[in-house]
Parts: structure tokens; C-alpha cells; sequence
DNA sequence: CGGGGCCTTGAGAAGTTTCAAATCGTGTGG
DNA sequence: CCACACGATTTGAAACTTCTCAAGGCCCCG
């Protein structure tokens, strides 16, 4: 039987987080520097697979990505699944279940994920001693909410081809910066066709026919569970979108 | 010509704000009211159809919405049009333009509309001195992210007679939490097809005919320029949907 | 009385889903 | 080492959903 799921102590101290360190995000202070650390509990492991938080149930922490992709996404009774948002590093996930009861949604590895631990006890602590920190919690909640209207712009509006450009494109600028490509190799989304259909709000052959078109068109390239964008531009064209550019960028 | 939007200096001091008296929602200590009202700075009035934000705009004031119904939209450059949720009393307007430079996304009127305003700049003194409205300011903005969230899965997954179930359905138990429905009258939701089609990403003529099935169920009456829900019931067993009950509720 | 906004309906075209099946590569057990 | 199962991708064809085009009715307002 194979871990998919392990909490272990801190090991990486907050001063040396490999996200504060990257361009695009902003820095902290030696004061915030000292909260955060306190604040942080533990890290996670979680296989590619491996249900990080399930809809419905309650859950006590809070977390920060370090390392890897993920997504978020809810089910309907009968099974059928809807994609709402990718995690990638320096995203918190977990939030919305501090103020509703129970999570509303659920999230799952992509590929082996590394997540920062927090407790959602000490948020109150947090707000009432930083409030940086406490801004930077809702930039970062209006970040998401941004996101979530541009899907909906997509999912409710554009063609299917359009959708798909559109989502390849913003997964591949998202991955840029957010600097979780692998160093030197090529700049590989880690989905099946499944995430992309299950994303974009359509079936899965239908997805497929209409990713085909794109490779056709030599925007991007198919592999065996990933897709290579080769051609950022095109794709910006074709789904008429552009990616908003961000000042530093905070996380938790 | 018709006054569309004019900005008034506050008339109603905000110990005798009408949301705070409605059930459902939360009360401010005394000290939050002092602050609150320092914040406060007009109220604006705004025509059905008016604009209230327009994307692409930097805009200098946050608004909490008094009465009436408005929505929040996208447009590409075509002109298709999505709307992505609605703004009913107690709803905060225009957080987002916060932390992005530019409004990415506009909100129209939908009925006579009455906003109190607020000066964004003091967002600051307000993070720092006053943490518990901080933390509703994050938590305004994660309960946004839900409503998002449920709107996704039923635009990308549900059937266009189930999204159409859920989309009435929620609107008219939001507007009864709320309040927001005249006293005595029948209630009535306040839209157009035309809206209805932009919000479920639907054309306009299949709607019409989506709309039609759920009136010849039994379940809701379409008016003139509005919609009865007669069956709440039913349109939650249709849609796969419940409403989730939320304690007491922030606002600001 | 005319115009405009909104709702309604029909019919053909286009887009999307479902069903069915084949290919390919990987990893496992015999 | 081979056979096999499995997950992912691919393709074709028929059924179904949704869109577009076109037009008519209704009601309010100037």
C-alpha cells in the first residue's frame, strides 16, 4: 500500500520558503516572517490522486501550496464532476471552510503535491495582530474571485475551441509565474483529457475532437497525460483573452 | 432627461441601517458602528438599466447595496455578454477593483437601486484598527466564491431545464433571506429572458422554450418582465440543489 | 397610431453527446 | 519474458440539444 497522504513536522523554515523567493511574489517582513512561522504547523504530502479535502466535511486547517498542481472541483449526485479552479504554488486552499461550516468543495492531486499546514484557530490571531496579513487574505480571496468570473465568461460564452484555447493559455501563464515548471525540461500541464472536459464543461470526446484542431493548428502539443503550449500568442487570439498582469504578489 | 445615477451625502446614519434590522443578519458593537459610519461617505441612487461599474474603470468607491437588484457582468469584445451573479441588500460592490487596478467586470441595475458608499481608501484604517471587520470583508468575499463556485458546476454540468430550476430557485431564496422582496406583494423575481439566457449561457430563444417547461410544470410563472417561483420544492429537486443555511451574516 | 421592448413559436443548421470500438504504452502477475 | 489488464487517447456514426434565422403577438408609451 503506497503513502498517499502524510503529514510531517515543519521542516523548511518560513525564511527560506521556496515561494518568497520567486519573482511575482512579494516579500514579507521580519515581523510577518515571525507570525507566519508560528502559524505554520506542518507539512503535507499528497500523491498525484489523492483527495487533499473532500466536500462536505469539516476541516481544521488551512494550506498553502509549495510545490505541484491541483485542482478544486465539486460533483453533482450522479456523478457528474465540474473542475471549478487549478492550485498551483503559493495558493491557499482551504479558506472557504473556515467561514462556511463544511468545505464546499473538494481537492485533488495532480501530481505529487507539497502543502504548507496552518491552523484555522489562529486566523483569529491573525487578523486581530497583522493586518497585512489579514489584507493579503482577502486580495487573495478577490484574486480567486477574479478567476472564477473569467471561467464563467468562458464556460457560458465561448466556443468550445475558444474554451480550450483559452484554458491552456491561462494554465500555461499561471505555471510561468508561478515558476512550477520543471527546471530546463519542457513546459508540461500535468492534465488527461478527463480534467480538460470535466474543466471546459464538456464530454470527453468531444474534447478530444477539439484539442485535436488546436494540435492541428500547431497551438499545442498532445502528450501521454499533458499538454505542451506552443504557441502562447495564437492561443490569446483565438479565445480573446490576455492574461491580467499582477504587481507582487502576496501569499500566506 | 431621466436622472440615471446621482450621489447624495448620507441620509440614513448607520445605527438605523435598514439591513442590520433584518433577520439573518448581523449586528455591529458600538464601536464598529462608529467606524463604519466615518466610512461611509454618500449614498447613491441609480435607474433600472444604469450602469453602477463599468469594467475597464478604475473606480474609487466600494458600495453595500441598501435595496434593489443589480447584476454583475462580463462582455467580450463581440458583445456576448455573461452575467456572473447578483447583487441583492447587504451585497458588497466593487471589492475586487481593490486589489486589481482596474474593475474586471461591470454591474448594472436592475431595479432602482440604492448603494451606501464608502471611500476605498480607508480599507487601510480599516484592516488596521478593526480586525473584526476585517475579517468580514474576507468573509463577504469567500461567500462570493461559493455562489461563483455553484454557478460554475451548474453551467458546466447540469441541463439546461435543471440550470434554469437552479438559477430561479436560488435567486428567489436569496431574495427571501434577504429581504429584499416587497412587503405583502407576491414575489417577484425581477428579470428578463434576456438575462436569464445571459446568466445560464443560453440563447435567448432556447430559454424561452427552457422556461416555458418549468411554467407548464407548475413550478414558476413568467410575467411580464419578471418571474413568479410557485414551487421552490420541486425546482430544488429538479436542479440536484439545496440552499446551504448560513448563520448570522457580515456586512459592511 | 407607430415604435420599441419583450415574449413566443417554427424550422433548419450547427454543435455536442452518447455509444461503440480500436490503438497504444505501462505495469503486473504468471 | 509474455500475456493481460488498465488507463488514456483516438475515431466514426447516430441521436439529441442548442443555436440561428425569421416572424408574429402583445403591451406600454410618446
Amino acid at each position: 500500500m503506497v503513502t498517499t497522504k502524510s503529514l510531517i513536522p515543519p521542516r523548511i523554515p518560513c525564511d527560506l520558503c521556496p515561494i518568497g523567493r520567486r519573482p511575482h511574489f512579494r516579500n514579507f517582513t521580519q515581523e510577518e516572517l515571525g507570525f507566519v512561522q508560528s502559524f505554520k504547523i506542518g507539512e503535507l504530502s499528497v500523491d498525484p490522486g489523492a483527495t487533499v479535502i473532500s466536500e462536505g466535511e469539516r476541516h481544521p486547517q488551512l494550506y498553502t501550496v509549495l510545490t505541484g498542481w491541483g485542482y478544486r472541483y465539486k460533483i453533482l449526485e450522479d456523478g457528474r464532476r465540474q473542475i471549478l479552479n487549478y492550485v498551483l504554488p503559493g495558493d491557499l486552499v482551504g479558506l472557504q471552510g473556515n467561514l462556511m461550516a463544511e468545505m464546499m468543495h473538494s481537492v485533488e492531486a495532480l501530481t505529487r503535491l507539497t502543502l504548507c499546514t496552518f491552523e484555522r484557530d489562529k486566523l483569529t490571531t491573525l487578523f486581530r495582530d497583522h493586518p497585512s496579513l489579514a489584507y493579503d487574505l482577502t486580495w487573495i480571496a478577490s484574486r480567486e474571485e477574479s478567476m472564477l468570473d473569467e471561467h464563467l465568461l468562458s464556460i457560458g460564452r465561448r466556443t468550445a475551441l475558444e474554451r480550450a484555447a483559452y484554458l491552456l493559455a491561462f494554465l500555461d501563464t499561471r505555471a510561468e509565474m508561478t515558476g512550477v515548471f520543471v527546471e530546463g525540461g519542457p513546459n508540461i500541464l500535468p492534465l488527461t483529457q478527463q480534467h480538460v472536459a470535466d474543466t471546459l464543461g464538456l464530454s470527453l470526446v468531444h474534447t478530444n475532437k477539439t484539442l485535436r484542431k488546436l494540435a492541428d493548428m500547431g497551438m499545442v502539443r498532445w502528450l501521454d497525460r499533458g499538454c505542451e503550449v506552443l504557441d502562447q500568442r495564437r492561443l490569446f487570439d483565438l479565445a480573446g483573452w490576455r492574461p491580467t498582469k499582477e504587481g507582487p504578489r502576496p501569499f500566506i
